[in-house]
DNA sequence: CCAAAACCGAGTACAAGGTACCCAGTGGAG
DNA sequence: CTCCACTGGGTACCTTGTACTCGGTTTTGG
């Protein structure tokens, strides 16, 4: 293995100092890649692919980037720079993490791929580290930094597996290649098996209540949101001058 | 495209009537490839591969499995079974709640693969329908369909969160080739410019925390766990005769 | 009991995709 | 001007999924 001269793709530099100038770049590259990605998945995003896209051979590329899967990380870190998380801790935290989630969610349906790549979460990139500092910033005056990690963990794990399960959906669609319409008439079939079986009746209601009038996907995620956030709440120290955190007991807050 | 010609695998018989007495199963690929993956990892569990452990031609697992994706499918929902959620709904949903998320973390670190593989999510097998019927029975009688799946989401979202987290490092590790130390020594030169820069105070703390005398990675899960069935606690409409669900303003009850 | 049909396991072969290796051209350093 | 590190990119190889095919076996129909 390469395990000698192994430097991770965030310290390596993109070029050597000396040498003719080069004709591309790993910004270029990325975003060739990027935009294959967004439109035809990951896996369309081939070597070949990327290289055609911006008129290089397919070799040359490996002149910027050590091989594919760095260059996936570099597509990941690419993205998560769409966040936005400018002025972040502004001092009302639950705006900020409010912000951020939402920004998570957007990206996330602009890249569906995201949900694809697996060495995003052990990968620090600049963006990721930027992200890291923002967000985690928000919380970091009201709790130790164990706390604040466990709350983290719940909010990004509630925000990136919805955004997940969202994706996911629409990713199988588009891999199947047809109308959203005939991949519903598709599996029909067993879906109605399960329903007709009777052994089902939660899956059944789940069922119903989709194709009934039913929250839409959008006011789904604003309630998880809601009441991640409020957990949040929950677990700080003191609301020291935040209006906001003052209904807990009930549960006539439903919102949409 | 085989579109006209499309089954479900949960729908496809796994063998037809007639014929031969078959020489292999599918649950004894599945299994297999389940081995596999755990020993090397999900990438290494080939076509060739899986039919070598089992003794059989590569071709042959074609008269068992339509392809390979499929197969994944059926490996995913196999691990699933493996969550015990035996006697769910038992009347006492945070017990409920508390072993369906210690379950899925022990399966996740027992095939770490799994996060690895996307089809997962739309996928409904026999294992995953036993997981929503148990596991979303238990709130099924507090609160509607629609916040019982906002709710799930929140759970779900934090426990897989974790766990992916916790298993996304790990097989960076195995990927390497590295030992454990090893790899951490490797990632020093970068973790040491971002810690020497002084940009990341966030980050720097999160390395220090994990160097120093740290909550464990267990209490780590459980505190999460715990603020995430409060939010589901206070979420319900009225705890009525729960004698554990009375504490909700001060934030004194941390655990471990 | 026999012939045909259906199905079996498995080998051969091909298309994709990542990438090692190689070569000729180029432009900055001396 | 000379040199050589570096460039873009072509060729070729390995791995992996899987379509096709075939000879043998089991079941069915008579």
């Amino acid at each position: 293995m390469t395990d000698a001269e192994y430097v991770s793709i965030w310290m390596r530099p993109e070029r050597p100092a000396r040498g003719p100038k080069p004709a591309y770049s790993r910004a270029q590259i990325t975003d060739a890649a990027v935009r294959i990605a967004d439109a035809e998945g990951l896996e369309a995003a081939t070597m070949r692919r990327i290289a055609d896209e911006i008129g290089a051979g397919t070799m040359s590329l490996y002149r910027y980037v050590p091989g594919r899967d760095d260059l996936v990380e570099l597509m990941a870190d690419r993205v998560m720079g769409e966040i936005d998380v400018e002025g972040m801790p502004s001092g009302d935290w639950r705006a900020d993490l409010t912000r951020y989630a939402y920004g998570v969610r957007t990206m996330w349906r602009r890249h569906p791929w995201i949900a694809t790549v697996h060495r995003a979460v052990p990968s620090f990139g600049p963006n990721r580290l930027r992200l890291i500092e923002r967000v985690m910033g928000t919380l970091d005056t009201h709790v130790s930094i164990d706390e604040n990690l466990g709350l983290m963990a719940v909010l990004n794990g509630y925000v990136e597996g919805a955004a997940r399960d969202e994706v996911s959906w629409a990713e199988e669609v588009r891999r199947s290649g047809l109308s959203e319409t005939d991949w519903m008439v598709r599996s029909g079939p067993y879906v109605n098996q399960l329903l007709e079986s009777g052994e089902y009746p939660i899956f059944s209601k789940i069922v119903m209540e989709a194709s009934g009038p039913h929250l839409h996907r959008d006011d789904r995620f604003r309630y998880g949101l809601e009441r991640v956030l409020d957990c949040i709440a929950a677990a700080l120290p003191a609301p020291v001058e935040s209006p906001v955190a003052a209904n807990r007991e009930g549960r006539e807050d439903r919102d949409g």
